[in-house]
DNA sequence: CGATTTTGACCTGCGC
DNA sequence: GCGCAGGTCAAAATCG
């Protein structure tokens, strides 16, 4: 459905500051835009690993997909697939809180959705993104809460290393602003 | 007609 | 070891 598909985006996080922990603010400067503000914004940063993930898993994508009886041995092989000697790569996510009605935020990337799924305890589904830049594996999830069916969270899981696609939004600003506070 | 969404199946990690 | 919950894939459908 994607009821969200090129509105004008007048979005404006308030502040975001990781290194001091000290988030106030609720005086929007420069929002107006259909109703969408960002209250407010949290902004939780999880276990860091700045290890570039190996490429895993790709599905046996040649002939056969899960249809016969046979071949989900070899796809399995193909799948869990490791690297004997792993650590534990734990991916940074960058978790915002957003306050909107519309579910998907431009940020002015473009996202392929990827996938779907419901959430436990949360009667809203969560939706998977992918950056569709040649090179670029960012994802994003989003969710919204049930509590508060206005609080949207964006959950960004990698960084771009890509101009943005589309200009014309101060947003675009704010995510810039948001690669140099980010150290990985 | 290409790019994106939909959607069900499949995979993996974790808790019991 | 099994089942659940979360995450991903990919074919079909839909959109621009």
């Amino acid at each position: 459905m994607a009821a969200s598909s090129g509105f004008p985006m007048g979005n404006s996080c308030n502040n975001m500051d990781f290194s001091n922990g000290s988030l106030q603010g609720d005086h929007t400067s420069l929002n107006g835009f259909l109703g969408l503000r960002t209250e407010k914004v949290h902004v939780l940063r999880d276990q860091e690993n700045p290890v570039a993930h190996h490429d895993h898993k790709h599905r046996n994508s040649t002939a056969d997909h899960r249809n016969s009886t046979a071949d989900h041995d070899e796809a399995r092989l193909l799948l869990g697939k490791t690297k004997k000697g792993e650590k534990k790569i734990k991916k940074p996510r960058y978790a915002f809180q957003t306050r909107s009605q519309v579910d998907i935020l431009d940020d002015g990337y473009r996202w392929r959705k990827y996938g779907q799924k419901a959430v436990k305890n949360n009667k809203f589904p969560r939706s998977y993104y992918r950056c569709t830049y040649q090179g670029c594996h960012v994802k994003k999830q989003v969710q919204r809460l049930t509590k508060d069916e206005g609080i949207v969270v964006t959950t960004y899981e990698g960084m771009h290393s890509h101009p943005i696609d589309k200009p014309s939004d101060n947003f675009e600003h704010i995510l810039s602003q948001m690669q140099i506070y980010t150290p990985f």
